[in-house]
DNA sequence: TGTAGTGTATCGCCACACCGATACACTGAT
DNA sequence: ATCAGTGTATCGGTGTGGCGATACACTACA
């Protein structure tokens, strides 16, 4: 699961961790009660230091998408499907409304944006 | 047109100069060869150092919006209004492809940004 | 050809993000 | 009560980006 871990991308160790735990919990390969691998494994395993780790953790945690238990271990938290649906809405604006604002910095019109979408965003049956 | 710099903002000075410059250029208030303020009275009007307004000119000199000459001054790129609509086009379609990457590295589908673009972004006639 | 005005180049300081080392604090099973 | 396993906290090194100070190089015009 934790393959390829980089660390010389510009995308720093702890981000690409949580990138990948949090795509695995969408596509359901991690479901409710699951435990993570411990912070000390983990590190080891990636060759990596433990605050690394937990630093991924926690950022995942704020977000509400896992628990961690000192002294227990982390887990995916109990939410339910809707309110993880309703967290993937509001993500999902967030990155919108980014883009919006990166438009406007650069002078580019929503009209802009929407011929570019059709280029760029895969249909959706 | 530069009143409001903000030296505590996390986007650097140089990116808010910049950001000023292409929204004007967008917006008409600058046409090819009209002249930008030099370096130095830019620099002086926002007490700032000159190598931060030679940057943000730099970097519009780089999309070809701008054209430096030492010596001369700085001034708005002849650029067709065809070429200058291409890199509109390109730049838009750089942001939404830097949205999927996002979204992707979240977890989002593509669906998840359909719902929040239809949300989100204003209608256009 | 001088000079005022322009962009250019280099250096150094500062703040901040990333992350490793290390020690601490808690929990649960035995 | 112990202890192995867990998360937590703190410090420090390193790299990088922003930007100020300062000196340099070029150009246009009188």
């Amino acid at each position: 699961m934790f393959s390829r871990i980089d660390s010389r991308s510009p995308t720093p160790i702890y981000a690409q961790i949580a990138d990948r735990i949090r795509v695995a919990v969408a596509a359901g390969e991690l479901k409710t009660g699951d435990d993570l691998p411990s912070v000390r494994a983990l590190a080891t395993r990636l060759r990596v230091n433990p605050a690394t780790i937990a630093q991924a953790y926690r950022d995942l945690e704020r977000e509400g998408l896992v628990e961690m238990r000192q002294g227990a271990g982390t887990f995916v938290a109990a939410l339910s499907t809707a309110s993880r649906t309703h967290e993937r809405e509001a993500a999902a604006r967030r990155l919108v409304r980014e883009m919006l604002n990166d438009a406007a910095r650069l002078g580019l019109s929503p009209a802009d944006l929407r011929l570019a979408l059709t280029l760029e965003l895969p249909e959706t049956k």
